[in-house]
DNA sequence: CCAAAAGTGTTATATATACACCCATGA
DNA sequence: TCATGGGTGTATATATAACACTTTTGG
């Protein structure tokens, strides 16, 4: 998945499917994958069948979600397959084959056996996330705007975010470092905008929940 | 897994392990399951393993974790195994089989092949679950008094959790019904506690996380 | 100098923790 | 009536949402 910056229609979180040509449900699209090699794990496997199928290599982040494994999810003998939450920064946009395409979370097409649910289980996983943990930076250039954050924050979440208080949270969290840079005003003129980066490109909780913690921390988180 | 409350030792989160008789690792203790049939699911599979192999019926809540299949995990051919946390609650104690115990998650002995790992991270998952959602309904009996809950919470998440703010925050978050009974008092005295039960016996996110919610409903979550 | 975009200051509100105090029972 | 455990009232801390206001640029 990744969010969106294409210009003139909205903003959206997008997933890359890929248009079967077999014939268990032929044309339909359906989410890239493949068998697990005896030599793999199935984390390495993911990333093998989208670096060869669909030519996706730079993934910022790879996540589990679940075990399919109905006996009739797929008609034939049956297949269990484990969901993979996979994201890539909005300023890639690798060259896809023919037979792949974005789709739209928000607007998926018909697709093949279980695979939408599997799609919007994923899309909750991600926007969920995005609250507590620092997730953010998968989803962004190294280097970006607040504006851009908040622009592809919004399209993952579904809602418009604002600046302010995303620039404040994340702060507060101690996620965003100041590059010291700042990026050229448009035509239109405007204050140029700060370049930030996120603190860290691994996946952290930063948001620990609030009930019911040891006593005495209170929700303090430092100092 | 289920809290404790054995009179004595301090109550703590207990997870059934089995003592394996087959070779590798001959001897250690390993959590129990088996083998996925070819007309069953990974939940069906996991709780039929249950009841067949060490007579557990009576699990409150099944909830897949996460799947292991690093082809070095087990000796000889490679097995990909999922993972799940199953809660049953403290009033219930069957009889399990000679080969299996329960062991305090805290203090795990040796175990096969890398199900240590998995305990612990249920044990974390169980955790934090606690925290946002109504899950503490499934490690007590069906009406209880807020002090065992207390317990109960404490020993599942490792240290002593104040039974006023459990009270408070699981009442503000309409998840406990007044039965309108009362336990007897103790032989030393002392107000008959309130029975209470769990409004739901579902799994419910009641704490929905508290940064970049859609604009305009702040936090609150009714009136 | 004006429009536009970025960023800061300030206030209101929600939720949780801490702790003092009151309540109901057995001996 | 006293010890014991159960339960409520109230103060405080902290985080976020909302919004007014200031800053910095292009034309």
């Amino acid at each position: 998945m990744r969010p969106s910056s294409d210009s003139g229609a909205p903003p959206s979180l997008q997933v890359l499917l890929w248009r079967r040509a077999l014939d268990p449900h032929i044309g339909r699209w359906s989410l890239p994958g493949g068998r697990l090699r005896a030599d793999e794990d199935v984390a390495t496997s993911i990333r093998r069948q989208l670096a060869e199928k669909v030519d996706m290599r730079q993934l910022t982040h790879v996540e589990q979600l679940a075990v399919f494994s109905d006996p009739r999810r797929v008609p034939g003998p049956r297949v269990v397959a484990t969901a993979f939450l996979g994201l890539v920064p909005s300023d890639v946009d690798p060259e896809v084959p023919e037979d792949t395409a974005w789709h739209p979370v928000d607007d998926l097409p018909r697709t093949a056996f279980d695979h939408e649910s599997i799609v919007l289980g994923a899309r909750d996983r991600l926007r969920a996330k995005l609250s507590y943990t620092n997730i953010g930076f998968a989803l962004v250039p190294r280097d970006f705007t607040i504006s851009l954050l908040r622009e592809h924050y919004s399209a993952t979440l579904g809602y418009r975010v604002s600046a302010t208080n995303l620039q404040r949270v994340l702060s507060r969290r101690g996620l965003l470092v100041d590059t010291g840079r700042t990026a050229p005003s448009g035509r239109s003129g405007g204050r140029p905008a700060t370049l930030y980066s996120f603190a860290s490109h691994d996946v952290q909780i930063t948001d620990p929940f609030a009930a019911f913690k040891p006593p005495g921390t209170g929700r303090e988180r430092s100092s």
